[in-house]
RNA sequence: CGAGGCGUGGCUCAGUUUGGUAGAGCGCUGCGUUCGGGACGCAGAGGCCGCAAGUUCAAAUCUUGUCGCCUCGACCA
């Protein structure tokens, strides 16, 4: 490449892994700063992740019997006060609403930091009998915290997440709940994400405000640094027991419920980034990728190449999400292009294909590349998702034996 | 919130030390030639130099304040 391309591309991670990730994140528009100090923009392809995170993950949770709702963003003062421990650990970094219409308000409401505190107010309401548990609810929202320091993706004053809020009869159940939610994540992100993840629990001082414990999955990035990627808290009967939430059990006394709540948030997009890119730039697993496949028509003015890559991603690609490149750029530019932007595999195809009957299918893991007939595509694309997870299980290996492993990861490992 | 760095066309930056007509490359627009790893020619458009006060005949440049962004640390999904 010569210095005028050069000042184009992207750091090195290597060189500078910071500068290297909010260069991907640019340059992969992904994502842009706005005038609200602290939150970020989602552009059209950092939200598609979402969405497809969003799709995914909630059939896994609807597979464990996971309900949909959606809470008030405003919580009342005094009812985030109700549990000692949790207001304690949340007050630093909540946001305030004394105003509304114009008035002073008679009592002030956060925006919500995390809705343990709506939800135990809800669950309150319609938890009398050992008949109405267990209660498996979860929301898809973003929450504020007025974080001092931000990072896109990683951490933002307003950042998209799930929360899940489940109750149950027994200590017992409500464990079995949390170990669930924590396995679902793992699952999600090794078989979706091509996302190895260590299992564990968190010390006293750093679990959850309130909980009773707090499991993690923590991922290795590149640099070698642990990331907190999902977790999953056992509440015991605390907040149940702060917010008179009771029912009458199958021996007719009265009890406290357990409580468990998991959540995942926008910070996986960071993770996804961090774990798969490379110094071209993103690379992203085809469960989640927006564009599975990306068209290069080579000397597409030809009669019939463009022609011929439509028809190849309407006939022969049909059910992966494909995108025929007819911009007017040079090919090269295109390619460059494509992997900064992560599309899993790219084909190409000019006129010498089109008379032998073939394309060039590039992988973006690894740049294999390969001569493939068009009549066989629709085999052999699919068949090149499977090393993705393969990932996994290799890469696992690995991290066990990086030696310069960050403390995060080491306590996780302890406590397990 | 502590330490450091940076704000000049869309992007990356030069110019600031020593005040004196706003610069370059990339990108963008139009036309033509190109197309298997970031193509080329010609012709164009685009900036009250983050914002606000001050010093001065004169401020991108000096002073003060302020806002924003980045990195590291503490805290956190």
């Amino acid at each position: 490449m010569s210095d005028k391309k050069m000042v184009e591309s992207i750091t090195s991670m290597d060189e500078d892994f910071a500068k290297w990730y909010t260069d991907v994140v640019k340059r992969a528009e992904l994502m842009d700063y706005s005038s609200v100090k602290g939150c970020m923009i989602f552009l059209p392809a950092g939200y598609a992740l979402w969405e497809n995170i969003q799709g995914l993950l909630d059939k896994r949770f609807k597979e464990t019997g996971v309900e949909n709702v959606y809470m008030p963003v405003f919580i009342p003062e005094s009812l985030l006060q109700k549990e000692k421990d949790h207001v304690e650990g949340f007050a630093p970094e909540v946001a305030w609403v004394t105003e509304g219409g114009g008035e002073k308000l008679e009592e002030k409401m956060c925006v919500r930091p995390t809705s343990e505190t709506l939800f135990c107010d809800l669950y309150k309401n319609i938890i009398h009998s050992y008949r109405d548990l267990p209660k498996i609810y979860n929301q898809w929202c973003s929450v504020v915290r007025w974080e001092k320091t931000t990072r896109p993706f990683l951490r933002s004053r307003e950042f998209l997440w799930q929360e899940g809020h489940t109750m149950h009869e027994t200590p017992e159940e409500a464990e079995e709940r949390t170990v669930q939610m924590l396995n679902v994540y793992a699952d999600f992100l090794k078989e979706d994400l091509a996302i190895p993840t260590i299992k564990g629990r968190k010390t006293d001082k750093e679990k959850f405000a309130g909980a009773v414990a707090t499991y993690t999955i923590e991922a290795m990035m590149h640099d070698g640094k642990a990331l907190q990627s999902g977790t999953s808290h056992n509440f015991g009967d605390g907040f149940a027991k702060a917010f008179e939430i009771e029912y009458t059990g199958r021996d007719n006394k009265q009890h406290n419920p357990f409580q468990t709540s998991w959540g995942l948030s926008t910070r996986l997009i960071g993770a996804l980034i961090m774990v798969h890119g490379d110094d071209r730039g993103l690379v992203l697993p085809p469960h989640i990728a927006p564009t599975q496949v990306v068209i290069v028509p080579i000397r597409q003015q030809n009669d019939g190449v463009l022609d011929m890559c439509k028809k190849v991603a309407d006939e022969y690609l049909a059910g992966l999400r494909v995108k025929v490149d007819d911009s007017e750029r040079s090919p090269g530019f295109k390619f460059a292009e494509q992997e900064m932007r992560g599309f899993p595999v790219r084909i190409e195809i000019g006129p010498r294909d089109i008379e032998n009957g073939e394309c060039v299918v590039v992988r973006r893991d690894n740049y294999e590349k390969m001569k493939v007939k068009l009549s066989e595509l629709g085999d052999y694309i699919p068949g090149l998702w499977i090393p993705y997870k393969a990932i996994c299980t290799k890469e696992r290996k690995s991290i066990l034996r990086i030696p310069y492993m960050k403390r995060p990861i080491m306590k996780a490992l302890r406590s397990l």
